[in-house]
DNA sequence: ACTTGTGAATTCGTTCACAGCA
DNA sequence: TGCTGTGAACGAATTCACAAGT
């Protein structure tokens, strides 16, 4: 996943001194770059014999995970790879590959088990124990973060939120209180935080990336539309609906002409449902 | 593939029987895979000298623009591939391989002219009219991005907002009335909506799409937890929150003790700069 | 007969490094 | 001299295709 390490962008090469307007949101934002650079799960650690996981694996087995879990709530004992594929939207091979990198291993002629898979994608993931989040920026996006039940019910417990706005500081909100962003290194430290959430504007997700760093925070998801600078170690993934969008935009802007623009000639015709995902 | 809709799993194979709770938000999530095809930018439609612009580019002109957008407002006239590659987090040379791509031209010795570049960039993203948005869940998440005013001033409108809960139906957010999801045929044709926001929980993800596909809408965002099968020529981009802190989650996992736990001992330290990303 | 695991081939994307032009 | 544009080298990720288990 490339997240450009160093590549610091001097900090304020780019003033980010956008038009004013009610810019007080991130621009939300979606992924950008998704494959992860290769890291190595091996040596030190004490790992078993794990070897060095793709980033654009790492990234597919959150998804195969979700499916996995579908099909134990169903009670299903054993998947093949084309099935478990197909659900996850991918192609057998890959996801073949993909598990036998981290070390798994199903039954030839018979396929893998269903609970035994799950448990090693959870360990690989590091799922088996929850990992404290900090989210940061309690705004229209950020609240809606703050809200979302499953959050921790994925293990991830929101731990702290922050804000500026002294109107916000103080409120609760899941259950949490709304602290002032000085706080962050003092909170994130006390509570074992290891993962944070920028949900700012713009123009204070570096500052506060830099806290929350600073607090010993290693992982971090940023929703502001900015590039985050941080030191090597950091893992920033960013989340970038204005980018998202604008990709849209550029398949929207292809295809001009190609559809009757009125949506109704021939639209959806016979579906070609691709491969065959599931759900 | 064309594993016609049957080889679905059932399409409840993975009868989403989630735990109760207030699942009912999307798992949000984020991006998951980035690349994109490359798509042809070439032949029938009357665009110029086109040539295929790689997926991977795409994501990035959008975040050059961001750039380009705030170097416009400080009154830049010009700048370096080295300057805009560094404020955008990506190494220079491929950024001047994207602008050769999408035929972009600066002078040598000086650099690109930014009001320029960022119209070239514009209308390579189609950007230059605004894209209808349909944005259908207005729950926790779909709520706050329909309240996101930064979507309209950028070039997507809201232009519908749907949901099944009677309860929202007929309320208005941000100016948009909320309509029941059996009318998105009727609302998406009338109002030219061209991009659908899909921010359901993820068991209604499916019907949901297939309904804004039959509407004629060709490019989908998918907040919902689940791989969304639509048929060839439709364009998906998902975000799915989970995802994304699960990769999270690896990258905690892997530096389980290499650093010191409490966050406390040499943290960002110094902070490296670092230009040729490391890594 | 069926399905995994994986070397080899292939495709895609990034980075290098330098020629070419202002 | 400075910086773009790009061929060529390189590296990563995907897909193929088949040997190897059960």
């Amino acid at each position: 996943m490339t997240v450009d390490r160093g590549t610091r962008p001097t900090r304020r090469a780019v003033p980010s001194s956008r038009p004013p307007g009610e810019d007080v949101e991130p621009d939300v934002a979606v992924p950008d770059d998704d494959t992860a650079d290769a890291v190595d799960t091996t040596g030190d650690t004490a790992d078993a014999g794990a070897r060095p996981v793709p980033g654009a694996t790492v990234a597919r087995l959150a998804v195969y995970l979700r499916v996995l879990t579908s099909l134990l709530a169903d009670g299903r004992g054993t998947v093949s790879s084309e099935e478990l594929a197909a659900a996850a939207g991918v192609n057998s091979a890959k996801l073949r590959k993909d598990l036998s990198l981290i070390g798994s291993s199903g039954v030839r002629g018979v396929g893998y088990d269903v609970s035994r898979l799950t448990a090693e994608v959870e360990a690989t993931l590091g799922l088996t124990r929850p990992h404290a989040v900090a989210l940061v920026g309690v705004g229209n996006l950020g609240h809606a973060l703050a809200g979302y039940g499953g959050f921790a019910q994925r293990g991830f417990p929101v731990a702290a939120l922050f804000d500026v706005d002294p109107a916000l500081v103080g409120t609760t909100i899941a259950g949490v209180e709304v602290e002032p962003v000085d706080a962050i290194g003092r909170v994130c430290a006390e509570r074992g935080v290891t993962i944070g959430v920028v949900a700012t504007p713009a123009a204070a997700a570096q500052p506060v990336c830099d806290q929350l760093v600073a607090a010993g925070v290693r992982s971090i998801l940023n929703f502001a539309p900015t590039v985050l600078a941080v030191p090597a170690g950091v893992e920033v993934r960013k989340v970038d609906l204005a980018v998202e969008m604008q990709v849209l935009s550029f398949h929207v802007a292809q295809r001009h002409g190609t559809v009757p623009a009125a949506g109704l000639a021939a639209p959806a015709a016979g579906r070609t449902p691709r491969e065959a995902v599931t759900r």
